[in-house]
DNA sequence: GAAAAATCGGACATCGGTGTCCGGTTGCTA
DNA sequence: TAGCAACCGGACACCGATGTCCGATTTTTC
């Protein structure tokens, strides 16, 4: 009866396996973190090692294929103009709680000019809003783009320290920590 | 001309190669955080691999050897009455400062019981200050332990995550952030 | 001063991850 | 339907770290 027999092999299949390799990776980065081997994400997407590097030559060219649509989600969020400071760190905790892996990868130490690039996005996006937020009084006067980075990261940490079952609660009180200090 | 040529062999160099080991964990787990390679501490050292594994048998005891003047240096200074909670954290920050390995080891998921004991030293050592500068209204009144803790861990991961130039600014923007989550 | 006991050091077996290479498969084109 | 270009997969070479093993070295003891 025909069955469509799919196969991953031949050059019709790239699209396909390259779409694999990243819902794969996404799921892949979220439950062992940005540092997850990258044979396991070829496993998990049933492609061979081969494919992967071919389309992805680098762990960091998978990642920036994984959070590309997150860091587009943040920016849409921004251009809203009703959207506040408080939306945009919402949205973002909430891709944390989700996977730690894109502020890992983020906000460690990289020269990378790549990642400089999706950092300086992410700073873009916070940037307008924070200033409407102190000009509202709604945060303090002194708190930086930095500082909400800073924030961020420190939220990440605390989630990738603790095991999974714990994790809920410590990234509650985590964050209501963190906004206490940056609330006006 | 009979020089005193130092040597490491024999019986009477073993509790030598022991302090040296320590000693070289010390520099190494600074400079490289909790997850340095530990043949980079024996080469350090100026000792064998087998010398380093017959006195520490993992890790987690040569840790723990290394660590415990700073946590017995907390608990002296929790002991000494007139000291508060803020004379604690300011040396928990600045041993993290220095070094962050050790709330890297302490605050990342462990079941290790000789690290949860640790932890449990620590946690006991901030509990009695806590409950003092909580009744005298310096901190939040529903400030617990476990949050110290947490915030504590963020700042080391704030530390680790930035490269050594940049470290001293992070720390005081981190710290004041925290401190002002926890203040009344 | 010679043998026994205690200790050392580094070579090495092992392991897990990365990235490469090439024989084999698929589909397009003529 | 034959040939070719694109693509796949997994074996494998490589690397860095862990932990073990044993010959070599030093001290102690008699």
């Amino acid at each position: 009866m025909a069955v469509a027999r799919r196969t991953n092999r031949g050059p019709s299949a790239a699209a396909g396996n390259r779409a694999a390799l990243i819902a794969a990776a996404r799921e892949v980065f979220a439950a062992a973190g940005y540092e997850a081997p990258l044979s396991a994400v070829a496993r998990a997407a049933g492609v061979g090692q081969g494919s992967l590097y071919r389309h992805f030559p680098d762990r960091t060219s998978l990642a920036l294929a994984v959070f590309e649509d997150g860091v587009a989600e943040l920016e849409a969020l921004a251009a809203e103009p009703r959207a506040t400071l408080d939306d945009l760190l919402t949205l973002i905790t909430e891709q944390t709680i989700a996977s730690t892996a894109f502020i890992e990868m983020v906000s460690a130490y990289a020269d990378d000019p790549r990642i400089i690039a999706v950092r300086d996005r992410v700073a873009k996006v916070l940037d307008g809003k924070l200033a409407e937020a102190r000009r509202a009084g709604h945060v303090r006067a002194d708190l930086t783009t930095d500082d909400l980075i800073l924030a961020v990261g420190m939220f990440a940490a605390v989630l990738t320290m603790r095991p999974a079952p714990a994790r809920r609660v410590a990234a509650a009180r985590a964050w209501a920590l963190l906004r206490r200090g940056m609330d006006a």
